[in-house]
DNA sequence: GATATGAGTTCTAATTTGGAACTCATTATC
DNA sequence: GATAATGAGTTCCAAATTAGAACTCATATC
């Protein structure tokens, strides 16, 4: 598999990885969201090579997550911004640093923090379901392949269904 | 910057990247939630080369992630399951895919759903506070740096500050 | 004995990334 | 008026990573 032809996946997290699968892009989101807008600023901060920051800025732009536009003429420059659709990736963001602070620690303490725009109070994750309010996790979600075609289905050991987690022997939580 | 350095950052994003900072990583572990344990399953349901699938297979054991485990002895074979901590990344593949099926539309459906264990109703996600029941979004949330040092703090024009949502004079929303 | 299965490993070629220097327009400084 | 600085890239080569295919090894099956 090619790694550009992602993009065009039925799959939408092959398609998401189409555009946040490498190690910097995530990396410029959050700069994003940290106000950062300026091409120097992003190289400075994250230390990427001036060469492929030109060039995710360049797919984000193309896959609709920030848009280039000028702030300043004579001499003309840009700035990238977050577009609606960059906007709606905070949960993600949110959710994976909620997930490595759990599971990937760290002596030092992370440089920025998620709080409420409102009272200022730092946010405490967690998924739910809009419909019910019920919490979404491995334990009460399930991810199941639509309408599988028979050579679609995933073999594993029937007498020990992966998707089941109560049905689990090993010796993790 | 290594690439390898990642793993070690202070910041839980960047860290998160060492461990599913590529093409293939977050795809294996799909593959797992789907229930996929073992290497072929991964190797031909992906497409991923047999080197980089037991490259990146042996990173998400190393990172606790996944557990190789055996289920067969003569000859000996093992097998690849989520640990508790892979199973807490699920609330971010469910925020991805619900960005990215949002954000990067298809003309196919997706392969799969998420849907709940105990009704199998298809589920629709919402970040929010897990104290305040608020839904956290870019709007009612805010990324700051804490406590920044002087030259630490991001250059951005203070007539139009980037982390506020209202003073945007873009014409997405 | 020949072929198949499952889980890798090894090898080379192609692609991507890192690092540094270079460009270009304009403004600021000596 | 010449020289340096700023901001946003682009270009070039070396280094690292990835793709693709073949090979290994233990056992089971035809």
């Amino acid at each position: 598999m090619k790694w550009h032809d992602l993009t065009g996946d039925t799959c939408p997290l092959a398609r998401a990885m189409g555009v946040v699968g490498d190690r910097w892009t995530l990396l410029i989101l959050r700069e994003c969201f940290l106000g950062v807008r300026r091409f120097d600023v992003f190289q400075k901060r994250l230390g990427v090579t001036r060469h492929l920051l030109a060039e995710r800025l360049k797919r984000l732009e193309a896959m609709g997550v920030l848009e280039r536009r000028p702030y300043q003429e004579r001499p003309l420059r840009h700035e990238y911004r977050l577009t609606a659709s960059g906007k709606e990736f905070a949960p993600v963001l949110l959710a994976m640093q909620d997930w490595a602070q759990h599971n990937l620690p760290s002596q030092e303490p992370a440089p920025f923090t998620f709080v409420t725009r409102d009272t200022g109070a730092q946010v405490d994750p967690v998924l739910t379901d809009k419909n019910t309010g019920q919490e979404l996790n491995h334990k009460t979600v399930l991810m199941v392949l639509s309408e599988a075609a028979p050579d679609e289905t995933i073999q594993a050991p029937a007498s020990d269904p992966a998707p089941d987690p109560v049905s689990d022997t090993g010796t993790e939580h």
